[in-house]
DNA sequence: CTGTTAGCGCCTTCAG
DNA sequence: CTGAAGGCGCTAACAG
């Protein structure tokens, strides 16, 4: 491998003389540039990148933590993630944590080795928070909820989920069932505060019964149904906190007889792809993942650059995408 | 941020003891053990990972190169690969394309300036080809097809496709429609051949009106359905290379009011975590993409230590999964 | 504009 | 078992 020196030698220059023709080639003679180009070209050089960020010490690179990449509404965010960093000459690092302690540790001890700048966190979780507030770590959550510590970007769940519920309510539903995510997912909490807020506004009581925990996944969704249908006075809507869960009740509902939306009504929550390829298309709220990915990196960069962001919480807005999965109300 | 020279202070020692006691402890004495690690302790200190890197000139870093991490298969293999990696003590650095020649050259150059030391190719391309041959840039090509230059690892895509044909023709069906992925990339070749082989040990002869170029997305799964059903003698089955354009070709057929599988079959490739969700559940081909990018990481790592895998090109067994998509032949 | 020099933090000789 | 010294490749500071 062709060093600096190498170049310089071939060239008939100093290291110091090759070093700034490739930085700042205009502070160097014409004919200097030239010859070091020559030299380069030569000896195939190419400069030795990890030297370099020794030098500076800048890694020029950000860890993702992921909590599973095979989830579509992650890879959005890490696609919007990359096209920041890209553009700002910054390497992503992707780290999968499998939700184990030990992965996230791991992560995050490689900003403090400094082989990272900085990390964007995408899965607000206690167990994570003492690790992200160890000084000298930048980081950024994404995809946060309320109350997340730090910096965050994120979109308004309890607004989102109050939203979907409104308008089932609007439609004529008044028994209108919750299939949640797991309880101690932070985002469950929020949404399911925009569900309570939506019927008390419709002065409906809330009913435990209608309440199911789920934990974000297919079966989980399938199993809801079924209890749902077996409850004398079913709901004639459910509000589902992901998409998964949505096609598995409306998978589960078919299986019990029901129709969907013509004798229950399903919305889901993120916009899946499949969301449109399901049938009934399912009406949903798309959180817009690439740009909060886009957001977080922006963040996360202004502050590896020395800069405090004036604002600590981002929220972006969601959208409600009506689609074939709601109906209005038709009992018997 | 303290070095190891502050810790060679503080512990009254010097910095070669230090950097002993970390990397070969059982070589320092107890007492001087001791002394470290309370010095460290003391100063919090955190080895420079990246001046140890460059003084090793190995960046234990692996770059990954995606068209699009928004794809389940890719993300499952990617998981694979990060299990390997991690094992290894290597990170992943992810490299999202997004298909444009500039980004691959991009990652390939990260090798070169020894960000990284090898790469793993996530979509055979003529274009990357002269890249990944560039020398000292050690590579494997994972999910590749026949005749991929360099180490590489897949199924036997002609097979796998062979083998959903024949299964059609055991139940009767001889017209057998095929919605191809796009026409250059070379998985369609692979899994064309084994059509046509099907086709061929049955008896039945290539009809080309039956083939219609699809891009592996939902969109041209619906019109290929269209297509079909305005055929004359239309197919009793089709196969695509896709689960999507599969899903998407049940949704056109019974937009036409054909129903799936008693009007037609239809089968797909990849499993998707969809095929499991969409009514009919969809009968499709499994790759083992998760076992893919574990090989593929083991391929390279090997290489990076200097060992030359004694078998280049590496066939990983699929599966075919029979579900609720295809029925026996049923015409008129 | 160019050359010289020093040093980033670490590890690995090589003596002692 | 320990200490001293050198150097990985690069850049920045300073002198010419």
């Amino acid at each position: 491998m062709a060093t600096i020196r190498d170049v310089a030698k071939e060239a008939g220059l100093s290291t110091g003389t090759v070093s700034k023709a490739l930085s700042t080639p205009e502070k160097v003679s014409a004919k200097n540039r030239l010859k070091v180009e020559a030299a380069i070209k030569k000896l195939k050089y190419k400069p030795n990148l990890l030297a370099r960020r020794f030098r500076s010490s800048r890694a020029n690179t950000i860890v993702v933590m992921v909590p599973d990449i095979a989830n579509l509404f992650f890879a959005k965010l890490i696609s919007g993630i990359e096209n920041v960093a890209q553009q700002a000459g910054f390497n992503v690092l992707l780290g999968d944590t499998k939700d184990t302690f030990e992965r996230e540790e791991a992560f995050v001890r490689m900003v403090e080795t400094r082989l990272a700048d900085g990390l964007i966190n995408l899965r607000p979780s206690r167990s994570c928070e003492p690790l992200l507030a160890r000084e000298g770590v930048l980081s950024v959550t994404a995809s946060s909820c309320e109350n997340t510590p730090g910096v965050s970007v994120r979109i308004d769940n309890a607004a989102a989920a109050e939203k979907a519920v409104s308008y089932l309510v609007k439609l004529g539903h008044r028994r209108i069932g919750l299939v949640t995510g797991l309880k101690d997912n932070p985002h469950t909490a929020d949404r399911q505060k925009g569900y309570c807020q939506a019927l008390q506004a419709a002065g409906i009581e809330f009913d435990p019964a209608l309440v199911i925990e789920g934990d974000f996944n297919f079966w989980s969704g399938i199993s809801a149904a079924e209890q749902f249908s077996q409850l004398a006075d079913r709901p004639t809507a459910v509000f589902c906190m992901s998409d998964e869960m949505a096609i598995a009740a409306i998978k589960g509902f078919a299986d019990r007889g029901l129709k969907v939306p013509e004798d229950v009504s399903v919305i889901g929550f993120d916009d899946m792809e499949v969301a449109r390829y399901v049938t009934p298309t399912l009406t949903t709220i798309a959180q817009p993942a690439e740009k909060i990915g886009e957001r977080a990196a922006s963040l996360l960069i202004e502050q590896i650059n020395g800069h405090t962001p004036a604002i600590r919480e981002h929220v972006l807005p969601y959208e409600f995408i009506i689609r074939d999965s709601v109906g209005p109300v038709n009992r018997m």
